[in-house]
RNA sequence: UACCCCGUGGUGUAAUUGGCAACACUACUGAUUUUGGUUCAGUCAUUCUAGGUUCAAGUCCUAGCGGGGUAGCCA
């Protein structure tokens, strides 16, 4: 499959440049920036999720969009929180999106570094050691409307600071009991230029310095400080960091390094799911979906495993845009892409859910006609296969009614259809259990009408797909649907969570007939089940049974007018 | 109630930086169709409000209104 045609994310190509583009051409044409030099720094506590994609492809987009680089780096900075586990996760889900960072860092390489920047910073009079503790650092931070109070440790003589930050490093007092605090102002309307906390004593072991540290680097002292180091030019990150900006700027000003320009952009929001790593995390310790990548899940993982493709990602990442007004996009954009991708590219296959037995009364007995189907109408060199069709079939209980509407375009009594690939039928009768349930349908083939070869010039209304009951092959069919009942999970009344907004319907298991042709699908692959949905073989499947997730159904205009009570 | 950011169709992004409000998605119409899929055509806006500058304002100015963020030794 061709995974770059389609994509339109060349800056020169696109018409109208975003915001940041709009930076980056300003800071390059007045010699600000060297070029571009981006990187995508997540913390490794937790997986990542479709927003994170969204970064990603802006990051790994811009430098590949203006022959720059980007770095992977890990702001592994709280070594409370942070997992080995998902570092290996972040950085398959990366390469599998399709990109491949330039070089691989970890903020935790930068620590011996950091400290003597902190020590320059303490020689400079600019950072102090505070005994304050964490409620007294509350109290005396001040509030939103009130100024804050200097800290009675904030003039101590650098010597002093530099002798007791020593001994922070060396272990010698507890959590909790210290900090190391830039000096600049407690009085700013910026509450993170209120003298921020730049390392804080934890006796914790890192998932890659081991116990070699006991006090380890906050946010702010450590992000702008690697993004210097590794000489990145822009540093691209969510709204929420803008009040960080001003303290991003201090510390590169203070130590007189390098200094890349932060900017900002609006973070995705989804409808109908939640996008959170505490609540994503919830939902996988507290077992409301099987694991992270539960193909419910807006984890890429879970996407993964979804059966989405990298390209219907990308796709999407660039057709949601990049603002700062902070937004929520329509998950049917999501789908959307994955139909659009899906449509070109995955083969078309008939499988029968909720079967009825459609017998052929004046097919020959025991004859078994090999018919040649497409696979797929929208790609000629897609090829074909060949499909069993017999006297003996199966088709969707949905695509018979004894009795139908006029705008029922299926089979039913009486009426004719095509059967897809094969002939046209028409049903005579039908055949009822004691409790009046219709257990078969009777019809008669018109040998004139078979697919390619029909010259009879018959039209009927409808298509409807099927299988040869005596050749289907039974496959597990997992039916996902949206994991929350309602577009903004996190809206909840009183005395409820985002929990009591899950759908309950989000998974239906079901047995789905198939012709023989789809035991070829291998792991991964993604077939279209005609008139149904596009659906991806799970790695669940054996040797016995073949698993299939759906990834999204097919648009459905007959359910939405049956639905809307226009089907009459 | 302090500071910062943001307000353009139902949704999301544009508007050559002061010159006919455009594109995509949704929704609704219709056409085509051996997938009720796909495809094609059409319809859907007092640019948050009020003033001001200007021949001309979504864009500039002033005031207001609305939304988001910020008081972790989280990132």
């Amino acid at each position: 499959m061709n995974d770059t045609t389609r994509e339109s994310d060349s800056a020169s190509s696109r018409p109208n440049k975003h915001f940041i583009e709009q930076a980056i051409d300003a800071d390059l044409a007045a010699n600000k920036a060297a070029g571009v030099f981006t990187r995508f720094p997540p913390e490794p506590n937790g997986y990542l999720h479709i927003g994170h994609a969204k970064s990603i492809c802006l990051n790994f987009g811009l430098a590949k969009n203006y022959s720059g680089t980007c770095n992977l780096r890990f702001d592994d900075t709280n070594p409370s929180k942070e997992e080995t586990e998902y570092v290996e996760s972040i950085m398959e889900d990366v390469r599998w999106l399709g990109f491949q960072w330039d070089s691989l860092h970890y903020a935790s390489d930068y620590f011996g570094q950091l400290y003597e920047w902190a020590e320059k910073l303490i020689n400079d009079g600019k950072a102090y050691v505070c005994d304050l503790n964490a409620e007294e650092t509350r109290q005396y931070r001040g509030s939103l409307t009130e100024p804050g109070k200097n800290s009675p440790f904030r003039d101590r003589t650098p010597e002093e600071n530099l002798d007791l930050f020593r001994r922070m490093k060396a272990g010698e007092f507890p959590d909790g009991s210290r900090t190391l605090r830039a000096k600049i102002d407690m009085a700013s309307p910026n509450l993170n230029l209120r003298d921020p906390v730049m390392y804080r004593i934890m006796h914790a072991h890192h998932h890659r310095t081991g116990d070699e540290w006991c006090i380890y680097p906050m946010y702010d002292w450590a992000h702008g400080q690697s993004d210097s180091i590794e000489g990145i030019t822009f540093s691209i990150c969510t709204l929420e960091f803008e009040n960080h900006r001003p303290l991003y700027d201090w510390y590169c000003g203070a130590l007189e390094i390098h200094h890349p320009r932060q900017i900002e952009f609006a973070r995705l929001n989804m409808t109908y799911t939640v996008m959170s790593k505490r609540k994503l995390l919830q939902l996988v310790k507290e077992n409301h979906v099987n694991g992270w990548d539960d193909p419910r899940m807006p984890t890429i993982s879970g996407l993964r495993r979804r059966g989405y493709t990298p390209e219907s990602i990308r796709n999407f990442a660039i057709d949601v845009g990049v603002a700062k007004f902070n937004s929520t996009i329509d998950v049917i954009r999501l789908e959307n892409a994955v139909r659009e991708h899906l449509n070109r590219v995955a083969s078309r296959r008939m499988v029968v859910f909720d079967p009825i037995k459609l017998t052929i009364t004046n097919w020959p007995e025991g004859k078994v006609e090999m018919m040649e189907v497409g696979n797929n109408p929208e790609d000629e060199s897609a090829g074909k296969r060949k499909v069993p069709f017999s006297g003996s079939l199966l088709i969707g209980s949905d695509d018979f009614q004894e009795e139908a509407p006029r705008k029922f375009f299926r089979l039913k009594k009486g009426g004719s259809v095509r059967l897809r690939g094969g002939y046209i039928v028409d049903c005579h009768d039908v055949v009822k259990d004691a409790d009046g349930n219709i257990t078969e349908v009777l019809c008669t083939y018109d040998p004139e009408t078979k697919s390619g070869e029909d010259n009879s010039g018959r039209k009927v209304k409808g298509t409807i797909h099927w299988v040869s009951a005596g050749e289907a092959v039974e496959i597990e069919v997992r039916n996902y649907d949206r994991l929350f009942s309602v577009e903004n999970p996190d809206q909840t009344e009183e005395g409820k969570t985002f929990l009591d907004n899950m759908n309950p319907n989000s998974l239906d298991v079901t047995t789905g007939y198939a012709e023989p042709e789809l035991s070829a699908a291998g792991e991964d692959e993604r077939v279209q089940f005609e008139r149904l949905g596009y659906y991806v073989v799970d790695p669940d499947s054996t040797a016995e049974k073949q698993v299939f997730n759906r990834i999204v159904p097919l648009r459905d205009s007959w359910g939405k007018m049956v639905a809307t009570g226009k089907a009459g």
